[in-house]
DNA sequence: GGTAGGATGGGCT
DNA sequence: GCCCATCCTACCC
């Protein structure tokens, strides 16, 4: 498999829904696991109360008042693990949820981790999914998505693609913002 | 094809 | 004590 460029720290220094588009088509790479980013939602803290930040600076959401290009995981329902990416500025609040990826590397090793998907659209498609498959954890949280067996890179072949925009799925406040952004017509999100 | 309900535990009021 | 940025199974068209 060959990848562009890792993302430098400065394409996650930007405002939240331009980074929440931008990432669309860029390849979310664990180890030797690797998919597609084909569906992101913006947090973008501040008065968005569906944000974590929103509440303020606490152990659980130091890293996004941070350095862009970390990665904030966070768990939930008690048993899943979501995956985001921080960006704006350092000190601004500001993370991209990845919801769904499209599988391109390490196939076998993600059929493995996720038994209960089957067919091959089902690896990745929702946030808690796409963790097990990339055997993305807690652990993570923090890294330094520019370095590390944890990165997202170029894609070798850029793709052009048309943006599909809905509200963010799953929360309750601020429920009808249109801040999920999708790849129009790709198989591999969560929904429509 | 569709959906209701349960699993399961950390974070925060 | 309540609220979750979810997923899977069972069950019903």
């Amino acid at each position: 498999m060959a990848l562009g460029p890792i993302l430098p720290r400065r394409f996650y220094a930007r405002d939240t829904i331009a980074a929440a588009r931008a990432l669309l088509g860029r390849v979310l790479v664990k180890g030797a696991t690797a998919g597609i980013i084909v569906e992101t939602e913006a947090y973008p803290g501040g008065d968005d109360l569906a944000s974590h930040s929103s509440r303020g600076l606490t152990n659980r959401t130091r890293v996004i008042f941070g350095a862009p290009g970390h990665a904030y995981v966070y768990f939930v329902y008690g048993m899943y693990e979501c995956f985001n990416i921080v960006v704006e500025p350092e000190g601004r609040p500001g993370c991209v949820l990845v919801r769904a990826l499209e599988p391109i590397a390490g196939l076998d090793e993600m059929r493995r981790r996720r038994p209960a998907a089957r067919r091959m659209e089902d690896l990745a498609n929702g946030p808690g999914k796409l963790t097990i498959a990339l055997g993305i954890t807690l652990r993570d949280y923090g890294a330094d998505l520019t370095r590390g067996s944890l990165v997202v890179r170029e894609p070798m072949e850029p793709a052009s693609f048309e943006i599909a925009v809905t509200p963010r799925v799953g929360i309750s406040a601020c429920a009808a913002l249109p801040l999920r952004f999708l790849i129009a017509g790709n198989r591999f999100v969560s929904k429509i």
